[in-house]
DNA sequence: CCAAAAGTGTTTGGATTACACCCATGG
DNA sequence: CCATGGGTGTAATCCAAACACTTTTGG
């Protein structure tokens, strides 16, 4: 048994651990039609940071795993349930948070649309666009900017793409995601040929009516749910400085 | 202040923080002149796994960050100095540890031979070809397997090759590490020109004499010393299944 | 002179790019 | 019938693999 000088002293010490989480999903500019990047963020309601924007998270619980950590948290303050998961980056400065040594946990998540239109905002919630999230309390600018070159990234390689879109999709919509994701135009022709060969989608028997123009066919994704075994080169490395915190 | 039996209910819940390293060394098989992947493993002195090799690692102190501690660490139990270090995954399944919820952050590094040489072994620290490193303590198997594939995606794409050799090297060497790591032979002449466009190496005016052949020239690694900054692709993902632990 | 690795040149096939062209629909 | 995006075809280009060939050393 510890003496309670003993144990405060040991709690100084051990740095606490939490669990945040990026999340990613699609809107369609009414005006030009095109596709952003949006999140959702949380007003934070406590010192440090009180009313700043930041990413929803929280601590650790016991009897949870990482992911689990991630997903639950990702329910309870903002009611979304992500459609992929995956871990960022643990992220350690020593000047990541004023009050305290904080270790955080970080996970991204893409939604679907329309949990992303269910989702209302709520006063303790709001939807920004990628581009304009900045000001965030802590770290948490640049844990965004990092999640961006992931999501840049793995989108070239892997199949996240479809896990902005619901079951059934069309071209135009899969490449409105590549396009907001990489920031510049895609040829259609070449981008179909692209998928046809070696991605994991299929055509169905289905066009999408209403359009004002020929009927585009729909599509479905026939990959695994949360992404295949997959090689494939390394991220940028989230360089702490020498002894610094979070990317840079 | 809390009570005894308050804190010790939150430490029960807390997940303890740990941080560990992969070490890779290359290591030249006298029989078949071939270079090899070796890492160094520290003997487990207690409960659990008493006995048993693990990667080197400890708790995280409150005054550094956690590539500090990476270093610190491994240099405390190793005698190490890496060359390269870049964090790998912060696994946090339930049941990796039998006697407590254990979260560790991992990171990988990259250390010369002559450090490898250098730092002999003692009773408590062994080194291993990466190949037979098998039946380690915890889950740490999946880690040193979850580390040489990030370092296979990491070599084909960014500069890490150069950190497993001393300030000047031939193109052989050069190639003798990629093929370790790739674990296929590489054509020597479409070697040369994939370096010589776009990676950062110069020809010094030195050649290497005292071999048996044509007296090859030596090069030097001209880029960043802990690699530039550089999308591409994502690492394949280490999923902790749906609440689990380490990838698969 | 021979073996073997260092180093250069050339050919080839596949993948990516750019862009011309036809198809289907709403207005 | 025309504008617009859906969808197909094709030539130009770039890049990587394969491999023939020359150079330079030790034996």
């Amino acid at each position: 048994m510890y003496s309670s000088a003993n144990v405060s002293e040991r709690q100084a010490q051990a740095p606490s651990l939490a669990i945040s989480t990026v999340i990613f999903a699609l809107r369609t500019d009414p005006g030009t039609g095109r596709s952003e990047i949006w999140l959702p963020l949380v007003r934070r309601i406590r010192q440090p940071h009180l009313g700043k924007w930041a990413l929803p998270g929280g601590p650790l619980g016991g009897r949870e795993s990482l992911q689990d950590a991630a997903a639950r948290n990702l329910r309870e303050t903002t009611k979304l349930e992500p459609t992929y998961l995956e871990q960022l980056y643990a992220f350690g400065g020593l000047d990541r948070s004023a009050t305290q040594r904080l270790v955080s946990i970080v996970y991204w998540a893409l939604v679907r649309p329309e949990q992303a239109d269910l989702a209302r905002e709520s006063e303790n919630v709001r939807w920004f666009r990628a581009s304009d999230a900045a000001g965030l309390a802590f770290d948490h600018d640049e844990i965004v900017a990092y999640a961006l070159e992931r999501l840049r990234g793995k989108i070239e390689y892997g199949s996240v793409a479809y896990h902005f879109l619901g079951a059934r999709f069309t071209l135009a919509q899969l490449r409105g995601v590549y396009e907001a994701v990489l920031g510049r135009h895609l040829d259609p022709a070449n981008f179909r040929r692209q998928l046809r060969s070696a991605r994991d989608i299929a055509a169905t028997d289905e066009v999408l009516q209403g359009g004002r123009n020929r009927p585009p066919r729909l599509y479905t994704y026939t990959g695994p749910d949360q992404e295949a075994p997959s090689p494939g080169p390394a991220p940028r490395l989230p360089a702490e400085g020498q002894s610094a915190g979070p990317p840079s």
